[in-house]
Order: C-alpha cells, then sequence, then structure tokens
DNA sequence: CTTACGAATATCGTATCGGATATCTGGTGT
DNA sequence: ACACCAGATATCCGATACGATATTCGTAAG
C-alpha cells in the first residue's frame, strides 16, 4: 500500500500495544491524526488560516512536528499553502466539484466491489456487515440524532469494501474522495438515508454470494441513487 | 485542482518569468521538483536510502526544505519513510502492482478520453496533436535511440488527456498511476511499441471528431494491449 | 472615499543543539 | 567458525533562536 488511509481505517484499534512499543508514532504523526480529526469533524472552518506557529503551541509541539502534518495534509488536499501566506483549510467543495467527485466514483466503485465479492476474506466480510448492522439498528432507533456518527459509518462501510478489493491503488484512490465527501455531507447536513441503509445490505449480500456481476451493479445504483438524493437535497433551501 | 501535477505536465514552460517574480516557488519546491526528475530518470536508484543531510548539502539548502520535499515525495509514493532510519527510494512496483495499475487505468482512462472527446479545447487537442506527431516523427527515424524521451511522450499524452476531460479528481488519480508506470517501464526497458503511436493517432481522431464513445474504446483497447505487450515484454528473458 | 506609505506581523529558510534510535563494527565465548 | 553482545557511529526526530522577506493593516494625505 502507497498511503495508508488514516481517515477511515476500518479498525482505529488495529494497532496493537505490542507494535505500538516497537513502532510508536512519531509527533508529526499525532498532530496529523488530530488535524484530520478536527478537520473531517469541521471544528475547523473552511478558508480558516492555519499558523504553524500557533498549531505548534496549541498541541504542545513544536514547528517541525507541526509542518510535516500540514504538509502531508497539502498532499491529501485538505489544507492549502499560499507562499508566504501560509496554510489554510481548504475551501469547500462545490457542487460542480462534488459532481465530479461521484463521477470519478462511479467509475471505480462498482469495481471494488466486484473485486470484493471476488477477493473478501470471511474477516472483511464480517467487518462489513458489523457496520451494515450498526447502521440499521442506529437508523431504527433515530436517524437524526445519529447524523455525523452514520456519514462516518457509511464512509468505512465504502473504504472496508474498497479494503477489500485487492487492488491498494483503488483503494487508496477512493479514499481521497472519501475524505471530500465526508466533510461536504456534514458542512451541507446531508443525512444518509434510510434508503442507504437498505442499499448497503443488497450490496453486501452480493458480496457475501460471491456475486461480482450483482455486487458491481449494485454498486453502481447505490452511487448513482446517493448522487440524486444529494442534488435533490441541494436544490432544496439550506 | 487539488494536487497540481508537477511529473508530467504538459507544458513545463507554462511558468512565465512574470509569474515566477510574483510568486516564485519555495525551496523546497525546487528540491520536491529536482529529485522527482531524478527519481523518474531512475538516476537514484530503487531501495537507495536518501539522508536528509546528504540532499540538503546536494542541493545547498538546509534542512527544512529538504524534508518538506521528502514528506510530499512520501505522499506520492515514490519514497518510504522508516521511523529512525530515514527515508529511502521506493521498491521498484513488482509486476502484480503493475497489473493493478493498469487494472485502475483501465477503469478511469477510457472515460477519461470520452470526456476529452467531449470538453477539449481546441488549444487541448493541439497539444496533443503536436505530441503525438512528435512521437511519430521520432520513432520514424530512430525508435530506440529514443526510448526514455518516446516513453516521457507517452506519459504526457495520457496526461494531457487526463487533463482535458474536464475533471481535476480523473486527472490527479491518473498523475499518480503515470509516476509508477513510468518508472516501471524505464526499469524494466519496456520500449514504445510502433502500435503505441498509431493507436495514440486513433485515440486523438476520436477526440477530434468529438465522439466520445469511439474515444471510449480507443482508449480500452490501447490500455489493454499496453498491458499485453508489456507481460509479454515480461515474460521474455530480460 | 480612495490611495499610498510605513510599521507590525507572519512566514520561509538557516543554523545549531541534544536526545533517541538504528546500523555497523569489533570482540568474546562456545 | 559461528553466534551473540557491547560500544561507536550515523542518522533522524524535535526544539529553539535568528535573519530575510513578504503580507497585512493602520494611518495619513490627496
Amino acid at each position: 500500500m502507497i498511503a495508508k488511509d488514516a481517515v477511515f481505517g476500518t479498525r482505529p484499534e488495529d494497532r496493537s500495544p505490542r507494535d505500538a512499543i516497537l513502532q510508536r508514532p512519531s509527533l508529526g504523526d499525532e498532530v496529523y491524526q488530530r488535524l484530520v480529526d478536527d478537520l473531517i469533524a469541521l471544528r475547523i472552518p473552511a478558508g480558516a488560516r492555519l499558523s504553524v506557529d500557533g498549531l505548534a503551541r496549541r498541541f504542545g509541539v513544536s514547528q517541525t512536528p507541526t509542518r510535516a502534518a500540514l504538509i502531508r495534509l497539502e498532499a491529501e488536499g485538505l489544507v492549502v499553502k499560499k507562499q508566504f501566506t501560509g496554510w489554510s483549510v481548504a475551501p469547500l467543495p462545490s457542487p460542480e466539484q462534488f459532481a465530479k467527485i461521484f463521477e470519478l466514483r462511479c467509475l471505480i466503485e462498482p469495481a471494488s466491489a466486484a473485486g470484493a465479492a471476488r477477493l473478501a476474506s470471511p474477516e472483511a466480510l464480517a467487518e462489513l456487515g458489523s457496520i451494515a448492522e450498526e447502521m440499521r439498528a442506529m437508523a431504527a432507533e433515530d436517524i437524526t440524532g445519529h447524523r455525523a456518527k452514520l456519514v462516518v459509518l457509511d464512509s468505512r462501510f465504502h473504504s472496508a469494501i474498497a479494503a477489500a478489493c485487492g487492488n491498494e491503488l483503488i483503494e487508496d484512490a477512493l479514499g481521497r474522495l472519501f475524505t471530500q465527501m465526508h466533510i461536504f455531507r456534514l458542512r451541507y447536513h446531508s443525512d444518509v438515508a434510510q434508503a442507504v441503509i437498505e442499499e448497503h445490505i443488497d450490496i453486501l449480500a452480493a458480496i457475501g454470494a460471491r456475486d461480482p456481476a450483482r455486487a458491481e451493479t449494485a454498486m453502481r445504483g447505490h452511487i448513482e441513487a446517493g448522487r440524486e438524493r444529494i442534488e435533490a437535497h441541494l436544490d432544496a433551501a439550506d
């Protein structure tokens, strides 16, 4: 894998204590992770200035790891740098850019679903099942109260499929898209619809049945339906 | 655009002197560019250690911009970092990884060709034409003498199509793949075949005729033919 | 109200330092 | 001869101080 997806990894706790001793994360990694958390939760507004000095003081570290984190974030498109002006949070994707995200997803994700149907390990299937079940239970209880959490689980579901398809390049490419999409959806208060949960179960059933063709079409329908849901939501007043 | 493709940009000279005064690149950017040039030309072998101190002395800058460049390169997968050990040039892609590159290209590039057929500007068409013509003239003269140059032009041709398709996300995603592929091809002495040049002309004709469907199928055939050519080449002794 | 100038502020990059860790080297014991 | 262990070395990680330069913003003049 070229770049580990630190945003929507399917198992946040997969770094065992034993490994933590052998390879604890660097300070730069920790600053990066905290900034990612803040950014994808919209705790820092789009366009806000991110001064190296201010962030370093806030996190209690020096400028060296802070710069490292910002450079990584810049490479992922979450922040932008302007010469002699500094870093700032990347502007919100416009609806046009959002359409481009869906265009690319629609090229890649049907194939990732088909690949997952062929190659998913039993553990990966269990992971997918638990995410889908968690979303179903949560939505049955109260869909509006778990808005942010459902959006996170939706990203985790798609990331888990990408991770199971056997092609790390596909996983990386989709990971970048999911981050952008996540921020967009939180900002525009785009809920996870009830239909999403049912579509996830359809996709999971096809993958579990080892039916690549059905997984592919289910995923394609899911993405196109999602695009239409969000466009309808954007047309409505906000 | 999220991340400017600094590897196979179609116009290396598009930074006019006027702009250079208004926004000269940072030292980190310059170090990054020089390292990219060295890496994609294989002037630094795969696996070689890249010490921050050594590179800083070599380029006549301090460690700060050198680290910035290495972090960017790491995010693009050209170098890898090991905690407390340092950076080194990323290992060569294995044939399996190479197949995964083609798998992803085959998902995206037919769509980028179709998009270019719909949206390419006259300037973009002229650019594509000049690249295709340059390759044709070069190959007619002596194909083995211009091996490296033809590989570069091939990447530029595909990058120009990606840039013309109207979706920066597609352009970015493909840019990463082209870099990996370029290095792989140079390392394994995989020539640009005569057929490649003719296939490029077919694709260009379909784009120029504003025929998305034909551009899409031509591109798909081109990529699959390329995969088969390289697999045949790998099977042969090296 | 608009424009221009200059001080304050922040960034970019340099230089240097110390602690922590990996790697290499050489010696010792079996 | 080989495995194993300890010390030396090189490098990275991070902190800090400083100068050069660009941006920003308040203020004054037209």
